[in-house]
RNA sequence: UGGGGUGUCGCCAAGCGGUAAGGCAGCGGGUUUUGAUCCCGUCAUUCGGAGGUUCGAAUCCUUCCACCCCAG
């Protein structure tokens, strides 16, 4: 009955799109696989990427015996994603490129190019629900919170969700798994997951390092006191604990040390052994919101989320000309410009926008 | 130069004659489509060097070395 719908489903080579695209074959869809490349590796790179994703993409295809298609965007990633990505960084944000990657390339070039070969949707991978009612598409938690990546989807709208399939929006990880085991689809290292796409699993550090230069400066407590040095602050989100190097101090706790403020003007990294210092109500400003269907209201409380998975934290909304602002009503921890915060009501996400 | 003090893992730091705590950092792994957070694991056959006393020393003695403080 599905057969004569055509259905393009992402492929990463992964579990979950590979997944996504056996549901859709059971389910009866004519399915194509369609993979993207978007990062060209380096020469000096030992371990490709990208190419192992294709063949892990093109065998499990084979395999489920349908098409598989491929298209680059590598270009439209390096001046959309990456070049923002460094310019943020550069400015002392924490910029989050999956989003980026979500906005400029997944829902905009990749969903056209494939909405342009012919197909009714297109499915990815991604676990979040979608809801049709009267008339509005909404984007919901899917059964498997645990799993929930509505985070990263918050710039969804109406006009891309109406040629979107989640096929995993009311599976179980558990079902995900036994599905990959009828399959038999061998997943190299079982990649459920990496880091930034490009990065992988190299060093953060040390991947940066190619594109921005050190910028060595001071690392202080509140007070100004020196503690050590740094090799410049894109290196640091708030919140980190890891990678400041700071050992034990005469006159001071036997306590980890956070990063709790960036002071770009003075490259200066303040970090502190009172975590409680992160924890912050302050006013929210949002720039590049996006809604999935209607504007929020004001005096209606809300919940915002302010990394991926993080905890929902009730706010309310205000509206100015400029844009839109949150006032917290709970405390969250280490909540950083440049991250996103994603907005609830009650499994809904409705939209959301980047810290500033 | 005289007097005093200190030297234990990369950093803090227990130990005070009975066979090297702990924390931080680091490293490895788990969780995670954002560098995080969090969780788990790992990390000094050796106590500044050389001798000596002792069944046995990081712990006592001698000496050398380094650093610090006060005198000058």
């Amino acid at each position: 009955m599905n057969s004569h719908k055509k259905i393009i489903v992402g492929m990463s080579g992964g579990v979950d799109s590979s997944v996504s695209a056996i549901l859709l074959k059971e389910q009866g869809y004519d399915v194509t696989g369609l993979f993207m490349k978007n990062w060209e590796e380096d020469d000096t790179d030992n371990n490709c990427n990208s190419k192992k994703d294709y063949e892990d993409a093109s065998r499990i295809s084979k395999k489920l015996g349908i098409k598989l298609m491929t298209v680059n965007f590598a270009d439209k990633y390096w001046d959309l994603v990456f070049k923002r990505f460094i310019d943020e960084l550069n400015s002392g944000l924490t910029p989050n490129p999956d989003i980026y990657c979500n906005t400029e390339i997944k829902f905009n070039y990749f969903l056209n190019y494939a909405l342009s070969q012919k197909c009714d949707k297109v499915a990815t991978g991604h676990y979040a629900k979608i809801k049709f009612n009267k008339d509005i598409y909404s984007l919901n938690i899917p059964k498997d919170e645990t799993k929930d990546q509505t985070y990263f989807l918050y710039m969804l709208n109406q006009s891309i969700m109406k040629n979107l399939i989640f096929p995993l929006e009311d599976i179980q990880k558990e079902d995900v798994k036994n599905i990959v085991k009828r399959f038999d689809i061998s997943i190299y290292e079982k990649k459920e997951s990496m880091g930034i796409c490009f990065i992988g699993k190299k060093n953060f550090s040390n991947f940066i390092k190619k594109y921005i230069n050190d910028n060595p400066g001071d690392i202080c407590d509140e007070n100004g006191l020196l503690l050590g040095k740094h090799n410049g602050l894109f290196n640091y989100t708030l919140g980190q604990r890891k990678g400041i190097k700071i050992g034990g101090h005469k006159d001071y706790d036997e306590k980890p040390w956070f990063v709790i403020r960036k002071d770009n003007l003075k490259n200066i990294l303040v970090v502190s052994q009172n975590e409680k210092k992160l924890l912050s109500s302050r006013l929210i400003n949002l720039r590049n919101t996006t809604w999935i269907s209607e504007k929020p209201k004001e005096n209606i409380q809300y919940k915002a989320r302010f990394r991926h998975r993080g905890k929902f934290i009730p706010v309310k909304i205000g509206i100015k000309n400029s844009g839109y602002t949150l006032n917290m009503i709970e405390l969250e921890r280490a909540i950083t410009p440049g991250q996103s915060a994603v907005l609830y009501k009650d499994n809904e996400c409705i939209g959301g926008g980047i810290i500033s």
